[in-house]
DNA sequence: TCGTTTCCTGACCGTATGGTCAAGCCAAAG
DNA sequence: CTTTGGCTTGACCATACGGTCAGGAAACGA
């Protein structure tokens, strides 16, 4: 709709192949760490040859960056649910339904800043102390402001903070855990009594729900 | 108190070293993974030849599972905190206390579980599918229990247990992310208001507190 | 004391991995 | 058509890793 004629046919064949590329990455990441990944199979699952790889990323780190930059951007973008919310129920709510959904929809991602956050953080260590940080203060700040005006009970902001992300990533990180003892991954209906739950636990745990 | 100054009998020279390998291991699978951690580092850490290592655990494989099941047992034992208890408000309490323990006391076996969890549980996916399924199955009747009896609210009892687990060892396996956050690793002070945190608010959230 | 079993370890090996490179390919600019 | 410059790739390399082994040291039983 945009370029009838193609812009020059160069970038569509970089862009495409570097999304190949952080596709198969991401997955393999997810499925072996970064020290157990391997360039060969990342390079057989994108169905491009290993040396193809490393004109795109030169190194395993460059690739491996820009994997776990790539989930970062996803939950920050998702946090904006949180905003312009008149109260918990509905800020608090949406952040949850919106941070549910990425654990269905990247669960790769999710397993992949785990990993990444668990092993000392590396290479986003700079990520955490800035954008992480301030995100932080800011949702710290608001709570505290709901609390004030009496919407919801005087609890630690940053535990809370804590909670929801442990539960919702819970559920991306340790799905096959979770598969396991549901006799097989959660079917949509599952998903929507999971996102239910969690709601209802945590909003009522912070007394903005009867 | 024992041996004074008599040299170490075979079975304490085995117990000694095995344990010494076993908790180099822990650490540097934390820090690495499966795949990132070499035999040579863990050796290193425990201050014995590579060649020892082998002659004790045969394989890398047959070391890392020693540690993941180690963890387990670990669990299993905290979680008979929940049982013989009168109500969730007890019980529940008692468990979140317990798992809190463990993430400060042995956060590096924590994530080795994480990761193998994340990975697809290659090693441990029978110990999922018996013990663990089978202990999960206990609480749920224990928890539905206490439901029927109106000590609590009609919640999911599976997606409390998840809610309990992520929770409680998100202060393990992201104690890193956390540490960041609070500038620095928590106080005691700190951890005490963790566990009075997550307390409130989950034994709230599931209406077993006022 | 002597023989046996367990423990210890430096040196070694085959393999697999991240990364390189030079030669070729192919769209597009002149 | 020719040239330019980004793209492609098979072959190659140095390294590091898991694992082996033979031979010696230490502990033990008789």
């Amino acid at each position: 709709m945009t370029d009838q004629t193609r812009p020059p046919r160069r970038t569509e064949i970089r862009q495409a192949n570097e999304a190949l590329i952080l596709q198969a990455a991401e997955k393999v990441f997810a499925e072996a760490g970064f020290g157990g990944a391997t360039m060969q199979l990342i390079a057989d699952i994108a169905g491009l040859p290993k040396a193809n790889l490393h004109y795109y990323f030169p190194t395993k780190e460059d690739l491996y960056r820009r994997v776990v930059q790539t989930i970062f951007e996803i939950w920050l973008h998702a946090a904006e649910a949180m905003d312009d919310a008149p109260g918990p129920v509905e800020g608090i709510g949406r952040y949850i339904d919106a941070k549910m959904e990425i654990s269905r929809l990247h669960p790769n991602g999710s397993k992949v800043w785990a990993y990444e956050v668990m092993h000392g953080a590396p290479v986003i260590q700079d990520y955490l102390e800035t954008t992480l940080r301030d995100w932080t203060a800011g949702r710290v700040h608001l709570i505290q402001r709901w609390i004030d005006e009496g919407k919801m009970s005087r609890i630690n902001p940053e535990h809370l903070l804590y909670m929801l992300w442990a539960t919702t990533q819970h559920y991306a990180d340790f799905g096959h855990q979770i598969a396991t003892l549901n006799g097989g991954p959660l079917s949509d209906a599952e998903w929507q009594a999971a996102k239910t739950s969690v709601k209802t636990m945590i909003l009522r745990g912070i007394g903005a729900l009867p």
